[in-house]
DNA sequence: ATGTGTAAGCGACACTTGTCGATTTATTTG
DNA sequence: CAAATAAATCGACAAGTGTCGCTTACACAT
């Protein structure tokens, strides 16, 4: 079965061999992207770029897509740890990560020129899907209210208006942005929140 | 160069030839749908199904990705036609449009069993986000406003929303579904509106 | 109807993909 | 330290991909 693999499964393998090898293909992977297009690089490339047996990278991932969304999902989380996202001060988390998902699109993806159509949504989309289910967890609903469907929707939302901002010739500044769907989003949360 | 390549491209191409074999490839790649999964359906199969040289299918789609969209597009596209959403009455349309997707998800992403991995933002999202660019045009908006960019947010917004109830295993009634989406999208709107 | 343009068919090509069994090398456990 | 466990390597395989040049067949305008 193809849904017993679990590329991204952090938990539990701490054999030195394995994570090395997803951290040199998934260098790999980000240094060929600053020369080629994603469609353009071979398996083979990415592990001769890893000094890895070919072979190897399907221990490891079912094929190039989910290197790249494992890749994206670990450089996203970084840059979200690396700004001490603090989760107590709820007003300004949401324009954070609107900002945050802005500056991960302008900066890496950005690297050879315009690759927008890699698909990144699933990988940067679960990610700030579950920074909102750990916020909500601080919060009372109203009754009928779903909390994982309220964290989908936003997370989607913002993906989706950063990716429009990121496809834009001439783009505003990223806090800009970010304040843009700050306003947008919020009051997704207003319905339900009291 | 690959963005010379229009596969969408509905305006002039009036050929019957093309319009035949691109029709053909749709219903092909429908056809085995029902009994395969896309990621099991070869280009060369649906060639075969389509009695259509395998040559054929460059000459209209860049890859199997391309024609899953393109099919995807017209079919939800045709969906929403055959509904009749008159974008006159405002109300309404927002929730209609959510029920849309819900029903187009289950009635053809469900054929096979849970294919809910393939890669349908590219086709519904552009749809969804040219209804509301439609809408938006018989609005005033707060100057700041940027009706493309809210376009773009709900109709991701909406995607995420009723993919998830898609994924769930016991699902709500999609009307119910497309009541709490109207409920949460429409405070995206009323923000700009006025 | 006739000629020009363009789609469709055909066969072939170099290359990539995903998988396999068998072997070597490294890590952890006793 | 040695045995057991599991990852990495290697070579090879059938199958699929994307692209060619060439030929045949169809569509549209004159």
């Amino acid at each position: 079965m193809a849904d017993a693999f679990q590329p991204g499964n952090t938990a539990e393998n701490t054999d030195p061999r394995v994570l090395r090898s997803r951290h040199m293909l998934m260098e790999s992977l980000l240094r060929l992207l600053t020369r080629k297009e994603f469609a353009d690089i071979s398996i083979q490339e990415i592990t001769d770029e890893a000094t890895l047996n070919r072979a190897t990278f399907y221990l490891h991932y079912p094929d190039k897509n989910a290197l790249l969304q494992a890749m994206t999902a670990a450089r996203f989380r970084d840059l979200i740890a690396r700004r001490g996202l603090s989760f107590t001060d709820c007003d300004g988390a949401l324009r954070a990560i609107a900002l945050g998902v802005c500056d991960y699109l302008a900066e890496t993806a950005g690297c050879p020129g315009q690759l927008a159509k890699m698909p990144l949504e699933g990988s940067i989309i679960p990610v700030v899907e579950g920074m909102f289910q750990e916020g909500a967890a601080k919060h009372t609903m109203v009754p009928g209210t779903d909390p994982k469907l309220l964290a989908t929707t936003a997370a989607w939302a913002i993906f989706g208006a950063a990716r429009r901002w990121y496809q834009t010739p001439d783009r505003i500044p990223a806090e800009e942005m970010a304040a843009k769907i700050e306003a947008m989003v919020k009051p997704i949360f207003l319905t339900a929140s009291m």
